[in-house]
DNA sequence: CTGAAAGCGCTTACAG
DNA sequence: CTGAAAGCGCTTACAG
């Protein structure tokens, strides 16, 4: 300890004196025994303060002081208590993210984007799951507001203006994800649903297809607009009246197979059908397979996000990529741009999709 | 208001008197503008600490003062700051969950069965993803040790003995998840692997294949013990050499592919494969229906995990329904107890497992 | 049932 | 470059 005297830990001493009249409570201690920054500092010889500054930015603090801090931190096994940090700087290092379902192996890639770009800026983040439901969606932020995030990634571009309103009043930067914004003022990162839909149509059509059909499940509002765009392009193709089978049930690869049958009772004439994720394609395929419905002869078949199976099932899937890790790592570099106050080039960002003509369609 | 003066908000005030030698430093602002307990206090009439335990539990405060708190708290859109109560209180309600990667989807459904316990209780999660990498495992303990934990769940029963130090120095309770654990002290929730991986291979030989190979990708220590009983139900048949393609690559559809046909090539007069996931029997399904390799008649297939997909694929998938959603669940009730210290009736809790007969074997 | 005081473990904002 | 003081927003532990 080269002849420094280690500094005492602080905490009032209770000198009751002759001349008090009430008993002033006993100090009472409360700590958990677990090292904190004082006891680091008393072991370096040096002011707590010395302790912050050399963990956060060692460049404040001399070379000396520094090892010196660096070895109480490593013989007492020190680790910094982020909520006192929280607290005392108003920064948690914290970024909520919201995504309707985790079970949705879409916006896992995203999560990957998200953390790989927040990680290196020393953020964590939290993810909390809307289960396609605003008022979880709302009961999510609340209890994020709590834990004094500093920024929030939201899925989709629609949010629940009281929401909102909380979020501004405490300027908490947020960056929506998966689709672009409207708003000016918005700062969104994604491709336009509506667009890719409206591809998957003209696909279709150009490849000669009479009588495209879709089912889809789910019926978030980046379905709807993919819903949308796909009926556009078929209007505009000549076709008025859509063979579609919707439902707000939880989409998985086993409504894809229940839908696609409804969707073939219904329409048997149909020569195409697109299904507005992967999932409900897999599943519609199998079903096909199943039924003894040659794909892409008897029917075709387009899914959506370009997951992993597309690639490889037999026959292989036509869908349209989607760049879900990109979408993660810029929306994070967006909102890490806003938080630390650096300049925006631009509000939002259009990462644009891709359709991946395979065998199926 | 009820005719009660507000009380203001206690700081303190310069009264910079005559006799200071010093210019005693101004009191700063350094607040954010939220409400905070002590301005819905003041609205209320009532003192901080009121407010604070009508909020936590409302039997402690009479109902006219609940219900000015809780008047006061809607107006002023008051949300608690918990890095002041974690700091306060030394309780963070926050359990940290150790799973090695969000992308193998049999994690997903634990973390909805831990969240389905937890969250009632008024715990949240943070999730840390070691991406199979004991490096990483130790690094996401230290981050959550530093957000103060309550408690964790790490998948596997095999701790690094650093982390599994520092857990107890600070006795944090913990619950391994998806293997049983041989440490009598230690609690745990799932399945016997080694078992699950015995009787597939007991299976196969039942079924009457004659020459059984292994298809393995990643390599934890749960895939180990898989691989580990199916050779000792082999060698229990008369089966001395195995067929077997392992990599430590990450597991995927796509390598299932790639090592089923490794496998094919080195071994073609294999039967069947027991695939240590259904990732990969998925892949190696995809694989021999684009070679022409029939299943099961040219080779059978069994997989791991009854994943979605294994019951709709064409051919079915033989697999092992692994009780995921209820592993969660319970290790979290189990960690629940333990943090609040309840008795537990029994340490480690056997799920058990169940093998699922299909199409492909 | 209610409240005043002190403390949780950090950092901000000064001062030197 | 370093440190002493005060404060962040809660809760604990008392006292009445």
């Amino acid at each position: 300890m080269r002849g420094l005297s280690p500094r005492e830990r602080k905490r009032p001493v209770n000198s009751d004196g002759p001349g008090s009249v009430k008993r002033p409570a006993r100090p009472r201690k409360r700590t958990l025994g677990r090292a904190t920054i004082a006891d680091v500092a008393s072991a370096a010889g040096v002011s707590p303060m010395t302790v912050s500054r050399a963990l956060k930015d060692s460049s404040l603090v001399t070379k000396e002081l520094r090892d010196r801090v660096a070895a109480a931190v490593a013989e007492l096994g020190y680790v910094p208590n982020l909520a006192a940090q929280t607290l005392a700087s108003a920064r948690s290092n914290l970024v909520g993210v919201i995504i309707p379902s985790l079970s949705n192996s879409v916006f896992i890639e995203t999560l990957t984007g998200i953390r790989d770009c927040l990680s290196v800026a020393g953020y964590q983040i939290i993810i909390g799951e809307t289960v396609y439901s605003a008022d979880h969606e709302r009961q999510l932020l609340s209890t994020h507001l709590s834990r004094a995030i500093d920024g929030v990634l939201v899925t989709g571009v629609e949010l629940d203006p009281d929401v909102k309103r909380s979020l501004e009043q405490r300027s908490i930067p947020l960056v929506h994800m998966f689709d672009i914004s409207e708003d000016p003022e918005a700062l969104s990162v994604g491709f336009s649903q509506w667009q890719a839909g409206y591809e998957v149509g003209k696909y279709l059509m150009a490849r000669g297809y009479k009588r495209p059909g879709l089912i889809a499940g789910q019926l978030d509002p980046r379905s709807l607009k993919r819903i949308d765009g796909y009926r556009k392009a078929l209007s505009e193709g000549g076709i008025a009246q859509f063979a579609e089978i919707l439902t707000p049930e939880a989409t998985s690869i086993a409504l894809g197979g229940q839908l696609l049958w409804r969707q073939r009772v219904a329409w048997p004439d149909c020569d195409a059908v697109f299904c507005v994720n992967d999932d409900l394609a897999l599943g519609a395929l199998f079903e096909c397979q199943r039924r003894g419905v040659q794909v892409p002869k008897d029917l075709a078949i387009v899914g959506f996000n370009d997951l992993p199976y597309a690639k490889l099932s037999v026959p292989t899937i036509t869908s349209v990529t989607t760049p879900r890790y990109e979408i993660g790592f810029q929306a994070a570099h967006l909102l890490l741009r806003q938080m630390t106050g650096q300049p925006l080039e631009r509000r939002s960002i259009d990462l644009g999709f891709k359709l991946a003509p395979r065998e199926s369609a």
